[in-house]
DNA sequence: GTCTATACACTGATAGAC
DNA sequence: GTCTATCAGTGTATAGAC
């Protein structure tokens, strides 16, 4: 294709689709993430975004491949946590970086961890491929570095697998199940102070429990996101 | 589409009408939790159950009068974990049966623990009531009883709030993520070792993170008045 | 108790005016 | 780019034969 670069007042057409399509996709996740992917019709999409039905169709194809889109800025979204876990080498701040992005992340944006809850409730129809491949390898990489750790010395003899699987639960509990949190809350989210006590309640129990508790005490307590 | 095993049967020998009845329930949780509420179909539950259609309407008035009994049964389901909690008055006993329990349930039948999930994630239209009343009093309940451990110096010091949350996130994702821990697992679901395994971790994390491993329960003792 | 036939609202998706 | 009108199919739910 021959894409070229046009002066910024010839851009307002693409400016406004692009504007349009980030609002339909924001829509889009918000009703996948509350009703489902069969569950959810385009003209609540529709509605919810501001738009006439046929408007989703006008930068859509169909139904199944918003869903995808959706789906797809969720897997990217969570990347970024993944990665994560690869800058630190040492399983304390190495873990508690995880844990505490992941944290913000299902209180930045909750949406898209329903999504992906629903979609693996589902059975995974569109994620199978991913799950099998990239998911499974990462996965795979992390157990090995966690045995590592265990090797070193640097933490207590614990099954990996089962270790990531109650940080990814914890964590993306906040996000799938907040209605329920904020309901026990007395009908609130989580404040600023409550959201940062989960984090540091989640993080302190995790990294005691594997025998990888802080020594030094570090101010490195900022106001994140 | 994908495709759900068939159902269980819950009655063995019992009048047609009541065994008709648990065969559509058992097959409408099975739909629900796989596609929730909006996106499950009467022909769906009816082609699962094997029976007509018109057969649905015989037995329940409406979908959404089925829906509330799976998720009331559900509610009963869990209930019997939740008792177990008051059972033991020490800490280690009290939460590894807990813990215990609802991994086994997670196991035994995921998909109540889908419908609860995915309900919540719809904002509970149908469970609010429950979360404002019964469940919210049982996890104050539980809170003060936390607490109650950690003025004893039974437990280190926790915020209660956040163990119970982890604690639910962590059985009930073996439930509701089944499908992405059985792909993570080379595409079969856990084995009994592995099952074995994964509570004896969560367990362990927990106890041992909130300090209040059985081997440390004694020398934690101190004279409180 | 079980089935087929059916009423009628809603679904995903398209055509065409502006 | 945005809208209304519309189609074929599926949704919940009911009626009535056997």
């Amino acid at each position: 294709m021959h894409r070229i670069p046009a002066p910024a007042r010839f851009n307002r057409k693409a400016g406004i689709r692009a504007e349009s399509e980030s609002t339909i996709i924001a829509a889009a996740e918000q009703v996948f993430a509350t009703y489902g992917y069969r569950g959810a019709s385009t003209s609540m999409i529709a509605e919810q975004a501001g738009v006439s039905k046929a408007m989703i169709y006008h930068y859509f194809e169909t139904k199944e491949l918003l869903y995808q889109i959706v789906l797809e800025r969720t897997h990217n979204w969570w990347g970024e946590a993944a990665e994560l876990l690869d800058k630190f080498s040492e399983p304390v701040e190495a873990l508690t970086a995880y844990i505490h992005r992941k944290m913000d992340m299902s209180r930045e944006n909750y949406y898209g961890s329903k999504v992906w809850a629903s979609e693996v409730m589902q059975g995974a129809p569109i994620l199978q491929g991913y799950l099998e491949t990239e998911v499974r390898e990462w996965t795979k990489k992390q157990i090995e570095r966690i045995r590592s750790w265990v090797r070193a010395g640097k933490i207590e003899p614990v099954e990996p697998f089962y270790l990531l699987l109650m940080i990814w639960a914890t964590t993306q509990h906040y996000a799938d199940f907040e209605h329920q949190i904020a309901t026990l809350n007395g009908g609130r989210p989580l404040d600023d102070e409550q959201h940062r006590a989960a984090k540091d309640t989640v993080t302190r129990i995790i990294l005691k429990g594997i025998g990888a508790s802080i020594k030094s005490r570090r101010s490195k307590r900022r106001a994140k996101s």
